[in-house]
DNA sequence: TGTACATCAGTGAACGCGCGTTCACTGATGTAC
DNA sequence: TGTACATCAGTGAACGCGCGTTCACTGATGTAC
């Protein structure tokens, strides 16, 4: 094996940290956020349960690493999406990160009972700006001057996209619905478009 | 006190049954699922650790029982607000009652490991009913008699409400946007207009 | 109306579980000399 | 290069916790006679 050079102090694991969160990652993935504990990842990695405790404080430290990860590659995805310029394009990736990460969604949903960290606050701060970005290209420079208009189709669209991927993510949707594959994202698309549709003809207030 | 006659049998406690169930409900409003466990249940009517067992031969058969309790009056609710005749008054019913039970609309949304019991399935088929009745009355008979056209606009206008409940109450909103009141109404009210405008006027597809 | 009996909701002790957390420790690694 | 030392990641035993679940029981209620 050729000597590896890691940046992080590699004292008897190597990297614990990183590994714990990795591990943590995957395991929430196959069993979900109440499944999680400390031992189990221990255990997964070949390690102490106490070991663990030397990188976080606690478990919810540990939770709170995992959803700041969480937020960053949501804002990644969100951020490549809208790349394309297009408004669905973004909301396309939104749903993708949600159906992929289901219980990874669900942990950035979590009602924080204290206040949220900081990598988290900036990451949802960027896909919020981004959001808002792309919605300004589609609404025209006009009626994005009226920032109560922008942010108003803005939150329009976010609600949108974030209930398709709730519904197709966590509800028992009536029968003949398509669950996933080419089928579900068009009817995806199709909600989307409607709401342009929407946006591109506002109501009268 | 007059003399009850309950339909119930009560023997000791009188309905432990029904006392249970309605002491979880209010349990899970105040603190939550995860913190639900038979034993403060018990704690809190008075009565042993054990007697729950009587009534629900687990704890998930609680949870299945109470899960049924808020479909069934959530698909009240919608019901009730579909009798207003206008499809977004069925939108306003549905976040409203998502802002009022968070916690019950997420042990509705729960993943159920196992199959769902007959009486949430006809509870969630009820509301899905009441959601394409409404629909078809907004879309107006020659679109409805589409089938798919009809349910890919019932699923819209779905995620949409689901969409913007779930912003206000899993979502820690961006500042400016107002948490509740009169004024988010209002923009859920506008967002729901303008999926409206768009289902006047659909895109091509 | 009264009595004897059957039913079964609720009791309280006990069990085993996985968990987070603590603690003094040990031993591999990095570093100063 | 070699040696002595400091650092600190990881160990393993132990603690206390609330939990679901079981068990033989007890005693209030309903019912048959």
């Amino acid at each position: 094996m050729a000597p590896r050079k890691k940046p992080a102090t590699k004292y008897h694991h190597g990297d614990l940290r990183a590994a714990l969160l990795s591990a943590a990652w995957t395991a929430v993935t196959k069993k979900g956020l109440e499944s999680l504990s400390l031992r189990s990842l221990a255990e997964t990695l070949g390690v102490s349960h106490a070991a663990p405790a030397h990188h976080f404080k606690d478990r919810n430290a540990l939770l709170e690493a995992l959803r700041a990860e969480a937020f960053r590659r949501f804002a990644d995805a969100i951020e490549a999406g809208a790349k394309t310029g297009e408004l669905d394009g973004m909301g396309v990736s939104y749903i993708r990160f949600a159906m992929e990460h289901p219980r990874q969604m669900q942990l950035m949903l979590r009602e924080g009972e204290t206040e949220l960290g900081p990598e988290v606050m900036e990451q949802s701060m960027r896909a919020w700006q981004v959001l808002v970005s792309a919605v300004a290209t589609q609404i025209g420079p006009t009626r994005a001057a009226d920032e109560r208009e922008l942010h108003s189709m803005a939150l329009a669209t976010w609600a949108m996209v974030h209930g398709l991927a709730g519904l197709w993510t966590q509800v028992r949707l009536p029968p003949g619905v398509p669950k996933s594959g080419p089928d579900a994202e068009g009817l995806q698309r199709r909600a989307i478009a409607t709401l342009l549709a929407g946006v591109a003809h506002p109501p009268r207030r």
